[in-house]
DNA sequence: AAACAATGTAGTCATTGACTACTATGCTGT
DNA sequence: ACAGCATAGTAGTCAATGACTACATTGTTT
């Protein structure tokens, strides 16, 4: 038709940002394959070579998703420094700010339908534990958080950073609030014997 | 076609009602206005006389998700008895169950697009506020809750319910893991000085 | 009983996901 | 160099869906 070559060379990549920049911007409703497909300048059955259906794609994003997140978190940590409070905080913090930037990546990302087929997915949300449950701990070797098991500590404080982050948006009951809940919430973990 | 009347006679009710076993049992994206017009024998366009579009029939089932929510909680605490500790574990427990017990319906009720001009979910919801408002201040006033601002205590244990419900789920991190995770929640909010 | 509002019907349209058959391109082994 | 083949794109079709319109039936009100 144009004088495109045929073959577009970084199609899937180009689908999923595509496809990623949608999702954030109008939601997973307004995400269709054909859609996908005009934006990339290909026919509208070219998106099938690489997902089999709407929902390997979804399950493509939601992989790349856990990726991205268990990299910020990573990164947040990192930038906090040794204070185990600031360190807690800013892992708190990065979760939320994911969730708050990109909430239905977020929503899809939870739930994935085939979670154990998704490689992509399985790395990066045993990443992402991993690297809570190594701070979890820390904390409670240095006597920062209470004793007990650390899987079910896990648990809990990944529970309720998701929880502040469902409720912090736009339109939520407790948006704008995601600073002092956040605050709230370390402190109401920390305040330990050690605390 | 049939000898079936012309006038269904409770075709918004019976449509609400299907969709929501539709929607627990086979999620949101199964939920199809033809297909529940079919099972309730009507023409196609029938359900449009009701629900101006499908986001409508969704908006009704998050109105009376939210009703029934704020029965059940409002139930669960007038069961718990006196105890201001079995009265928060009751509200979560209650909280969680429903969430378990419908996903699909709670995503629903939370990610409602219109909610203002929502008449059933903006009283459904606020009376869930307010009995957990209400709760909340009774465990302060008793000391059994830290003090400080209620609202902000609100949304904490709110964000913390609906984190929990969140990852409890079958499929999820948490799964099977409701009762252990609200007891450690009732005991980190009330481990104070009266605790 | 006439008018009218409410409720259901039938038909149409554009969009979509899924599928199939076909085609162009690039790579590999000889 | 090139034959053969896997990869990645195209074109066309189908059934399902949400949305819309024009029309028909029923119940209610005056």
């Amino acid at each position: 038709m144009t004088d495109r070559p045929y073959h577009h060379g970084h199609l899937r990549d180009t689908l999923l940002a595509e496809a990623e920049r949608t999702l954030r911007e109008q939601g997973v409703e307004q995400l269709s394959l054909r859609d996908l497909a005009r934006q990339a300048g290909v026919s509208h059955a070219a998106p099938r070579r690489h997902f089999a259906d709407r929902q390997a794609l979804l399950d493509a994003l939601a992989g790349a998703g856990f990726t991205r997140l268990a990299d910020e978190v990573a990164a947040a940590i990192a930038a906090a420094g040794p204070d185990f409070r600031a360190r807690l905080r800013a892992t708190g913090a990065a979760y939320v700010r994911f969730a708050t930037e990109d909430p239905a990546l977020m929503e899809l990302m939870f739930a994935a339908k085939n979670a154990e087929a998704n490689g992509e997915l399985a790395a990066g949300a045993g990443r992402l534990f991993t690297l809570v449950g190594d701070l979890i701990r820390e904390g409670q070797q240095t006597g920062q958080l209470p004793p007990g098991d650390p899987e079910r500590l896990r648990l809990l404080i990944m529970a309720t950073a998701r929880g502040i982050a469902g409720i912090v948006g736009p339109g939520q009951p407790g948006a704008g609030q995601a600073d002092a809940l956040l605050d709230d919430t370390v402190a109401l973990f920390t305040r330990g014997p050690a605390g």
